[in-house]
DNA sequence: ACATCTTATAAGTAGTTACTTATGTATCAG
DNA sequence: CTGATACATAAGTAACTACTTATAAGATGT
């Protein structure tokens, strides 16, 4: 079924996985930079932004021998949408969302 | 961390499960009735059930020898607060999502 | 070319997950 | 109480996850 975003919500189910994008929402940051602030090996890191990238939640980009990751304009869509088209059955209040998210551009 | 998140997420990420709560939003179901729409053993059902009410995800209530099962009316609130909090960052003319979700109740 | 720095990939592993079948528990009808 | 129905729990297992260390690959400076 809906493949993206099951893979959007395994790649935020992992605490460490999602603490990366979390930071990475603040801004750009290499992949050095983001290990050391957490503890596990540099692969680890690696290997969570590669996950992070395949729900295309974050992108990257060369910076010499760096390489700098980012969040991806568009990576929480499918979980936005998702809750937009599902909260509405249990909380009224929020059925304008549902009208905000479908003004989003694709 | 924070762990309700985590488990929300990895509730959701399991494709049979999120089926399970978009079923549910339409109504409350019994366990028996929600076996045969899928694939998978009625144990497995009752066990993706147990997953998403230790999300806080769904509630249960017994009728005679059935249980229904329905979505909790905050579950999803953790997902949204957290997209609230930061998808800011990355789309700004969401800004104003931030704002309905603090208008939730707690 | 060489040494160094930075990140990715390979290979192995303990722990977790999603499923199965078998069995237990609760409710109801007769 | 007995048997049937509806669901939960137990136990086992193949597949997957998140991690490790070791190594490869890419970029830069000398």
């Amino acid at each position: 079924m809906n493949q993206r975003e099951t893979r959007v919500f395994r790649a935020l189910g992992d605490p460490t996985r999602r603490a990366l994008f979390e930071r990475l929402t603040v801004g750009e940051a290499a992949v050095g930079e983001l290990t050391g602030r957490f503890r596990v090996s540099q692969p680890a890191i690696s290997q969570h932004l590669a996950v992070l990238r395949g729900a295309g939640l974050v992108e990257q980009r060369r910076d010499g021998r760096r390489v700098l990751y980012r969040v991806s304009r568009a990576g929480l869509q499918p979980l936005a949408g998702w809750i937009g088209r599902y909260q509405a059955f249990w909380l009224d209040r929020l059925g304008r969302m549902k009208q905000i998210l479908e003004e989003m551009e694709p």
